[in-house]
DNA sequence: ACCTGAACACCGTTCAAGT
DNA sequence: ACCTGAACACCGTTCAAGT
């Protein structure tokens, strides 16, 4: 979305940064994305991005929040299994994963490092929303009795450590290009063997 | 280790660069990181850790192989279990999150984001020394009929998508301050019900 | 060997304008 | 409203020295 030189952006602006920030830590990585270097790219003034965003770090944060959204929507759609919990669970954990192999810019903001600002409070956690779609699922097995007993919070949390784990190594590259067939065998075995009576 | 204005380091500037480097992601982590910090808050010019790393990246690559070498000797170290290769593999994953737990400075820098340089080759993969202990770990479960058959490698791969995940939550202190006991516990459920028999 | 100081090309961010 | 250009305090990195 380049512009004409002086022309402007007539509210588009907006838009294209995020879009090209997202291009650039797709390709780049977080660390290498400026503000300057996006405003360059889109044709306008270096100070131009401060009309929509006020500092690089809430850029960093709406894209994070998109983001957070997006991956909710996706985890929230497959309602179809919603009387199996086994394979509501193991479909909640492909999407997961899914959602970081086609979203890589997006779940890396997401996971970049946050701000360890020592007074700043826990900023409402916002992977709460992608966990506690796992702990329902998990909720909603112990109450049919399919599923081992105990807090679900505890088995939530193995399986968000373990689906979070594979999306790192997903995004970081670091397991080639693994089919998605064999990403939900690895999560099938997951939910049968340690989350299933 | 603040030196006098105008003394030298003789030979300690290397380690006190990657200790002051190492404190400076503990707390603010590692985005925050600048060698004119570092050579400020130790009291040389700017240009002097250059004497030692040819620039910011070797230094934080130095500190990565630093935390891979003590990663990998601690997993080796714990040969007690030799015999039992469930007792052996629940042992390797908690030493592994131990490490993320008490040594979170440099497990940031070995995981932080890598340089996606387009053109340059995979560096030799170093998770794989951590990698391959689960995975042998792994091949002589399966040697004593203990674990699960099919490949040690896909099996590993779970294994280490876990501990993984494990270890950056605790890294991000998305855990609070759960228990050593609280993550054996964890671990040991995953071992017993996706890789032993 | 190890250190210094000036210099260059970058950043993020702010200010005082311009249409 | 949305954009521009100059300015400031930072960075990483290089160069030409100093002891």
């Amino acid at each position: 979305v380049r512009k004409k030189r002086g022309a402007y952006h007539h509210g588009q602006l907006r838009t294209a940064i995020v879009d090209d920030a997202l291009a650039i830590v797709a390709t780049d990585g977080v660390r290498r994305l400026s503000l300057r270097d996006v405003a360059r790219r889109l044709g306008v003034s270096h100070q131009a991005p401060y009309r929509h965003f006020a500092d690089k770090r809430a850029l960093l944060d709406a894209i994070a929040r998109d983001g957070f959204a997006m991956l909710t929507a996706a985890l929230v759609a497959p309602t179809e299994h919603a009387g199996d919990p086994t394979a509501r669970l193991i479909e909640l954990g492909s999407v997961y994963v899914e959602f970081a192999r086609s979203h890589t810019a997006h779940y890396r903001v997401m996971f970049a490092e946050v701000d360890t600002e020592s007074g700043s409070p826990p900023p409402e956690d916002e992977t709460s929303s992608a966990f506690h779609q796992l702990a329902s699922a998990i909720a909603e097995g112990q109450r049919q009795r399919v599923f081992v007993s105990g807090p679900a919070r505890d088995v939530a949390l193995a399986s968000f450590a373990f689906v979070h784990g594979l999306a790192m190594l997903v995004v970081d590259g670091k397991l080639g290009d693994i089919s998605a067939g064999a990403i939900e065998k690895l999560i099938e075995r997951h939910v049968v063997g340690t989350v299933r009576r």
